[in-house]
DNA sequence: TTGTAGGCGTTATCAC
DNA sequence: GTGATAACGCCTACAA
């Protein structure tokens, strides 16, 4: 059971430890043949060095993490998958981490940079509002992409990117009010939260209110707490009590495309038709959106940008070229079916 | 910047190394006002063991790991939030490891055990077509859940757990046929695939077969490989092609939900209806399946149920209260609006 | 080009 | 209840 050491392959090839760690890590100075050879035996016997010990031992590995909270959000996808292809690009390695919903990212990410000698981290989703003591125990660079930030941070402490949640959101309430809505519902986070859903919402208050429209606490509905937030079935339930609420409207800005997909289920159950009876509008720019029946108005982030704008940035941070930066892309008001003229 | 260590602490305490290690793991032979009165000075010095260190020394860890091929599809989340669930409550640990589409999932696996002395795995997606050789250095239990698997594989050398992908497919195509259609389409993985994809045409053929009905290799479409496979977009493309073929056709089976959606979307395109014109089915029972306008007819996997048959086998494993099992559960025929009558 | 030996930070063993 | 000290498996001066 005893697993094969590097130990055990220097002996049976006759050599010391030091020429096949050389081999493991592609080493110049060794023969092509005593390497080779090495090779040979370590495939033969199924070696596998030991990451661990590797880790401990080592100073510094090109590695990047991306922490990410909520891995469920479809939205990271491709951004993941951008971060991946970068990251290799440039020879560095890559983890992924999941960060619990009520897990501490700093924590977390204190500890991985220690076990495996980070040179950087992203941080992904989520929110941001950790003491600076703790910020400061991070000792490689680090950005924050698409995470909602307190506003009363120090932007010289640390390096962004994102759009501008209630500037977006902001434009696509604004757009429903040109096509003639004035009662416009709004699903989002609950009020105690203080992520981007806080935002989001902040961007529909200020838009009713520069239309001199009235914000209608009975038209403004929080996400259920017990199910799954940014859901569709979250949209779904939400919807419903409106809907059997009696309050009329006739357009809803749901704050994550899910919410939408399920806000459009709800109305069509009820036997009412989206745009025709209510008009619905979403936020991300998800696939889904576009390929919802109908296809649904929304705010589209522009995750590869944003994805390469992280790393560019994080990168830079890594190679002392620059400090703290922030870099804010616009979102794209993409106008589809399920919004219409009242 | 060196990082502090367990030496410093034990210094500052006033107190050997040994007394510190037993106060960060609980171990009982300390006393509780010294086990307080370091735990006070690592708060206050942030002092965070090295993961690498630990993982060296330790013999054995209680953690589980689930590896985890397309992490991309959202037919894994639930899933993964039982496994999280569940192995905490088992007072184990978990780690969710991703695992590249042209990664060896037995060679990461191999490796994470090592590194992290692993007390079982879970390998969740892909296909599964390993040497014996190599799945034999796999010293800890695993289980295999909801992934294809070469027939010709010893079934007494692993577990696993799954719905027969065959019979499933069988059981929905052969729904479509009940409905009098006769001219089924399929969008399905490429031929030269030995995925679940293959299981679920296999099911089609079959299904078609029994019915006394020919497969008409100009309806079996596969998907597009340079997009991302089972995804929407690819559903959207490959209907879009196949509708522009001509090729006469009243029923579509999509052998998963997000193709289903994108094939949706290519017919209300060409101005056709679902499911007045073509009936259209999908696979796995996805959320979004329910929540698509019009709702879309699939087989629901049980998820729940899989993840936690899963973990009792691996459980059981470790525990050596059984040896290699495998499990099938149904699948759920979900008949809803998007396949009607001929 | 190759080998020897020391140390990375922790836990386990065994004394006290 | 507490404290030295030897591993854990690897990398890397340094020596040969």
């Amino acid at each position: 059971m005893a697993s094969i050491t590097i130990i055990d392959i220097a002996k049976m090839c006759g050599v010391g430890v030091t020429t096949v760690s050389r081999a493991i890590n592609n080493h110049p100075d060794i023969s092509e043949e005593t390497k080779a050879m090495i090779m040979k035996v370590i495939k033969e016997n199924h070696y596998v060095p030991n990451n661990s010990a590797r880790n401990l031992k080592r100073s510094a590995s090109k590695t990047i993490a991306v922490l990410i909270k909520g891995i469920t959000n479809p939205f990271f996808n491709r951004m993941i998958q951008v971060f991946e292809k970068e990251i290799k690009r440039k020879k560095y390695s890559f983890i992924l981490q999941r960060v619990d919903e009520h897990q501490d990212e700093i924590e977390v990410a204190i500890e991985l940079e220690k076990e495996k000698r980070l040179k950087g981290i992203v941080f992904l989703g989520g929110y941001f509002s950790h003491s600076k003591e703790k910020l400061e125990q991070l000792t490689v660079p680090f950005v924050l992409s698409t995470i909602g930030m307190a506003p009363e941070f120090d932007p010289t402490e640390f390096s962004s990117v994102s759009v501008d949640d209630f500037k977006e959101s902001y434009k696509i309430v604004d757009f429903l009010c040109s096509l003639g809505h004035r009662k416009i519902a709004i699903i989002t986070a609950p009020m105690d939260d203080v992520s981007i859903g806080k935002l989001r919402y902040e961007g529909y208050k200020k838009a009713l209110e520069d239309r001199g429209l009235q914000v209608d606490s009975r038209l403004v509905c929080s996400m259920k707490d017990h199910l799954e937030s940014y859901s569709m079935e979250n949209g779904y339930v939400v919807t419903k009590d409106l809907l059997e609420s009696g309050e009329p409207f006739t357009a809803l800005f749901a704050v994550s495309d899910s919410l939408a997909v399920g806000a459009c289920k709800a109305i069509f159950e009820s036997g009412k038709h989206v745009p025709g009876d209510y008009s619905v509008a979403g936020f991300d720019g998800l696939d889904i959106a576009y390929y919802y029946n109908p296809s649904i108005t929304t705010i589209r982030q522009p995750v590869e940008e944003i994805a390469e704008e992280t790393l560019r940035i994080l990168f830079d941070l890594i190679n002392k070229k620059q400090s703290h930066s922030h870099k804010i892309f616009p979102g794209e008001l993409m106008i589809r079916e399920s919004t219409a003229r009242i």
